[in-house]
DNA sequence: TCTGGGGTCCTAGGACCC
DNA sequence: TCTGGGGTCCTAGGACCC
């Protein structure tokens, strides 16, 4: 049996543990720019405020009912994340870290002493030692769990915990789930399905398999086994290497000027090369890209992207940095209002297991090891006295810089953050 | 004025190899 | 009339997840 552990509305109720008084109201957290809504407390949902809304229009909603509005805290929430899952994997033999507020459990073993009471402690150790709520789904496999998950979510006669047991229960619960609302199943195969006469997850369940296998393709074909109970998803225990590492921003406001699109990219590059450097791993391939607005006229629209072979798989940022100005200067088009760039870094390997090869003809930045302990150092320098302290040259500008204007302190990761808790 | 960021997997088709 | 069989790698696009 497979348990999923979800948070309940993860990133406002990080919010509520530092402010108590924010119980009870309407909070919403807001993307990277003050863009949308990625985060909503139930009294926001009951407010009509969607997931994914742009905040602009809905202004007056939120002035009238004087909801509380937060810019994302990403650090304040990843370590608030991984305090959750460390409670966790104390609670169970294994334990997949699904997403930043999501781990699925196994439960091997505890039938004897009861799956529900056990997920009740697990739900009660969490808000104990973190304060953050979440909700528990029991079933015989991932998307059973998921599903179960939702029904104690939606449904408060289950306290936060449901179990689908059997046979019987699992159809009993999917006859009441509309078909899009199946994890796995995204809004084009919802459409395609209702087109079909499939509404509920009972009705996938039970379409002909060689249909789903033909319509929907593998993956659709492992969500439907899932769902009559055989499964087909294993936990994945450790998480594998990364195989594309991107770091991207929407820019406050439009940006022109190549100089400072390259001061963006710059910026960016280094970001990637750090988070590759966190992975252990070496990138052969880097992609640069930057755009107009989605929402321009498509004659003033412009979408740049080219991707090239880096001369040795590197972790260095030195090179990274090098190259993505190189690419940026080929694809970078004037007269454009710039909203948005980004990097990333794929084709990647192990640091450990893929010695640099032998190459014929590049001949600069070649040695690895200087390279290697420039890197060390860069880092040490940076996680010590605060990341920037030591940069290339031309990551500096911060005219691209994001809106941030309701963002909340960094409680738990940033000393001058700690704030004195009067009597 | 104003609309996020970071990922994965699958399929199809083209280009190439012997 | 009739033109093989078995592969790999790469890219683009689509679909999905949080």
């Amino acid at each position: 049996m497979f348990a999923l552990v979800d948070c309940n509305n993860f990133y406002v109720s990080c919010e509520r543990v530092f402010d108590p008084s924010l119980n009870g109201r309407p909070v919403v957290v807001l993307s990277n720019n003050d863009g949308c809504f990625i985060a909503r407390s139930n009294e926001a949902k009951a407010l009509g405020l969607p997931m994914g809304g742009p905040a602009f229009r809905f202004r007056d909603i939120l002035r009238k009912h004087r909801v509380a509005v937060y810019s994302a805290n990403f650090p304040l929430y990843g370590d608030m994340s991984s305090r959750v899952m460390n409670i966790l994997a104390e609670l169970a033999p294994g334990i997949e870290a699904y997403s930043i507020d999501e781990a699925f459990l196994d439960l091997s073993g505890f039938r004897l002493i009861g799956l529900v009471g056990h997920c009740r402690a697990v739900r009660q150790a969490v808000r104990r030692s973190t304060g953050i709520p979440v909700s528990v789904g029991i079933g015989p496999s991932k998307t059973l769990a998921k599903l179960a998950n939702r029904i104690a979510k939606k449904k408060p006669e289950f306290d936060g915990v449901c179990l689908l047991e059997d046979e019987a229960a699992a159809r009993e619960a999917m006859a009441t789930m509309a078909v899009g609302e199946v994890w796995g199943i995204g809004r084009r195969h919802k459409e395609f399905l209702d087109r079909n006469g499939i509404r509920t997850a009972l009705d996938l369940a039970d379409a002909p398999e060689g249909w789903v296998r033909r319509h929907l393709h593998i993956t659709g074909a492992r969500v439907q086994a899932e769902l009559n109970g055989r499964s087909c998803l294993p936990l994945e225990l450790v998480r594998s290497r990364k195989q594309s590492i991107c770091t991207s921003r929407s820019f406050g406001s439009a940006v022109t000027d190549r100089e400072e699109l390259g001061q963006a990219v710059a910026h960016f590059a280094t970001k990637c090369a750090l988070k590759l450097r966190g992975e252990k791993g070496v990138a052969s391939l880097l992609t640069v890209f930057a755009c107009t607005s989605p929402f321009e006229e498509p004659a003033t629209r412009y979408w740049a992207t080219r991707t090239v072979s880096l001369p040795l798989p590197t972790q260095d940022t030195l090179a990274v940095v090098k190259a993505a100005e190189t690419v940026l200067e080929e694809i970078f088009r004037p007269g454009f209002r710039y909203k948005k760039a980004g990097v990333i870094l794929s084709g990647i390997s192990s640091h450990v297991e893929a010695p640099p090869p032998l190459t014929l003809f590049v001949e600069e930045n070649a040695p690895c090891e200087p390279s290697t302990r420039l890197m060390a150092a860069l880092d040490a320098v940076n996680s010590r006295y605060g990341q920037g302290t030591l940069r290339v040259a031309s990551d500096t500008a911060e005219s691209w810089k994001q809106q941030q204007e309701h963002l909340s302190p960094h409680y738990t990761t940033d000393w001058d953050d700690i704030i004195p808790i009067r009597p």
